[in-house]
DNA sequence: TTGTATGCGTTATCAT
DNA sequence: ATGATAACGCATACAA
């Protein structure tokens, strides 16, 4: 007779053949009822549903695994372990993808190929159905590993270097140069550009955007270079010393980062130079514990983070659903208007 | 045909059949033989395995699941989408999972209980091993709604409300108080609490420990009654003048935040007072964007989270395992020391 | 309109 | 030591 049950119903759920039997009919036309395939009469339909809510059933995500080939998963592999730029992503994601009643499963490499490679083969062996990939820069990342065939992948924030992937990504320099026309727009007309690391893309691409928005080094716009250097506050200090040494007439400063923005407008009080009303300051982030604390608190750009987390989901439930995606898309920014170039 | 590497498996993922095939044996065998069960000869278990290899293979979680009734995946639920607080332990629990190749299934509740609910029942669909909830507070929090029974749960960070839940919680009271021990390790004799919220359990802990460690309000070291107020910058800088009007030999602030802490500062250096040389300020959360922006850097409580969510993990990897686990366990802190103390 | 049978991939049990 | 088989829960093709 039957093998001992080597395991399976222990905890007891309900399965459809009891939804079935409650209802007094097969279990086929129990599926049938619940997932409205086939052709059912409604009395049978109701009957069966009521009795799937009498047990409270939900249909066992293996057996339907098992039976489609679809996992109902979307992984998500991460590099930052820190997550000040992947959270908003990931919440994003998790709205979408929570929509189209698809899981969520966590992978962090800590920036380990080694670990990512593990992680890859484990969301493998689980059958996802796709995977979004995210990190902690802008910069292009090399692709991901090899996969099994015809599992989509999009890449959120961080795009791929590859042609051909899918990347969701913010707008760079759009919102560096939406920032820099808001102080053209109020009359600014001495303005530099403090921010971090010249080999981030973020930094050079925003560096790139407010140079242009101001009409190029020969404008007279521009108050000298764009100056690179630490994504810290600290930096932010120091730059503001070696732009009044050179441009004393200095009235606008865009910065790469809130963290940036925040450490320019101390230093700009501390020398006694009031924001806005001397120096109008804009930071890049939106990050509220800077751009709030911040004194003025900063206008700044908003790269929707979590809009991107959204969308990359969208586009990855595309995917998965065979629809064509497009190989780049870019989320607008919106600039977030606050006293450190409104006044108070 | 000799289904090379590529060959054979570019239409849908080995099976064992495939290996058991290439390895001429049984299904059962080869399936033994991955799994170190049964009796089978050396020479037997290699040749399966060096097929498996071959063929890349991977055993299909939806087989297994269906058959052995576990999902190895743990369901995380978490209220807190802002993730200060939350990312840390996830990390920390992802670690510890990770290692039990079991995988994490992440849900945000956005402190909605509807949403709460309806991913539960999506947990239960799933048929997870366990769940594990977190949140952005550390005060208790209502039980988790009707489960399935049998699915272990273990609260981090944010401890259950119900007696008889597993907590995994930070060590509020003794952090603070080691930071009270240290300032009167350094001398100081004047010392002021300023924390957030007085209804927010980690104010009052801290709060309550803190007084405690100076000796009580009769002791004399204690500078008035602890100041509860927001947990931002702005309130230790508001914070630092009420204080200094009260007590202008104030010579100690512990803080129960970094932001608190950095505020304090920061207010103290504009009306000429040295620190640590005049007066020595602690935080709590080592949140190093605060802690290492801070004008000096802080000396903190590390509440070490990560660990929090790393015990969390190993316990409930007990529970789904069927050993018996603690109702409630302290991760214990440790302080940070740097130059808000100690001097430059 | 409904019921029956089958198979997804894995593994434990029993038979050889 | 190895092979054959059944069963986990679900959804579908087909039979009635």
């Amino acid at each position: 007779m039957a093998a001992g049950p080597g395991g399976g119903a222990s905890r007891g759920a309900p399965r459809i053949v009891d939804v079935a039997a409650l209802a007094g009919v097969s279990p086929g036309t129990a599926s049938k009822a619940l997932n409205g395939t086939g052709q059912l009469r409604q009395q049978t339909v109701d009957r069966v549903r009521a009795a799937a809510d009498q047990l409270g059933f939900t249909p066992d995500g293996a057996g339907r695994t098992l039976r489609s080939g679809r996992s109902f998963i979307v992984g998500v592999i991460t590099t930052d372990s820190v997550g000040r730029f992947t959270l908003p992503v990931l919440l994003g994601a998790e709205d979408a993808l929570g929509a189209g009643d698809m899981a969520l499963l966590l992978c962090d490499t800590r920036d380990d190929p080694v670990r990512e490679q593990h992680h890859l083969r484990k969301l493998a062996a689980r059958r996802v159905d796709g995977i979004l990939v995210t990190g902690r820069r802008t910069d292009p990342r090399p692709p991901l590993g090899p996969l099994a065939p015809g599992v989509p992948v999009v890449h959120a924030f961080q795009p791929s270097a590859r042609p051909g992937d899918t990347s969701v990504v913010v707008d760079d320099a759009g919102g560096a140069a939406e920032a820099a026309r808001h102080l053209l727009d109020l009359g600014r007309r001495r303005i530099a550009h403090v921010t971090g690391w010249r080999e981030h893309h973020s930094a050079s691409a925003r560096a790139s955007a407010v140079v242009e928005a101001l009409g190029g080094p020969g404008a007279g716009v521009l108050a000298g270079e764009p100056l690179f250097g630490e994504w810290t506050e600290q930096w932010g200090r120091q730059a503001v010393d070696v732009l009044l040494a050179r441009h004393p007439d200095l009235d606008g400063i865009t910065c790469g980062s809130d963290q940036v923005a925040r450490g320019v407008c101390d230093r700009l009080r501390e020398l006694g130079r009031s924001v806005p009303g001397d120096v109008a300051v804009t930071g890049v982030d939106d990050w509220e514990v800077m751009a709030l604390a911040s004194r003025p608190p900063l206008t700044t750009v908003d790269l929707r983070l979590q809009e991107v987390g959204r969308t990359a989901a969208r586009l990855l439930l595309d995917a998965v659903e065979g629809r064509p995606v497009p190989e780049r898309t870019v989320v607008p920014s919106r600039l977030v208007l606050r006293a450190s170039t409104l006044g108070a």
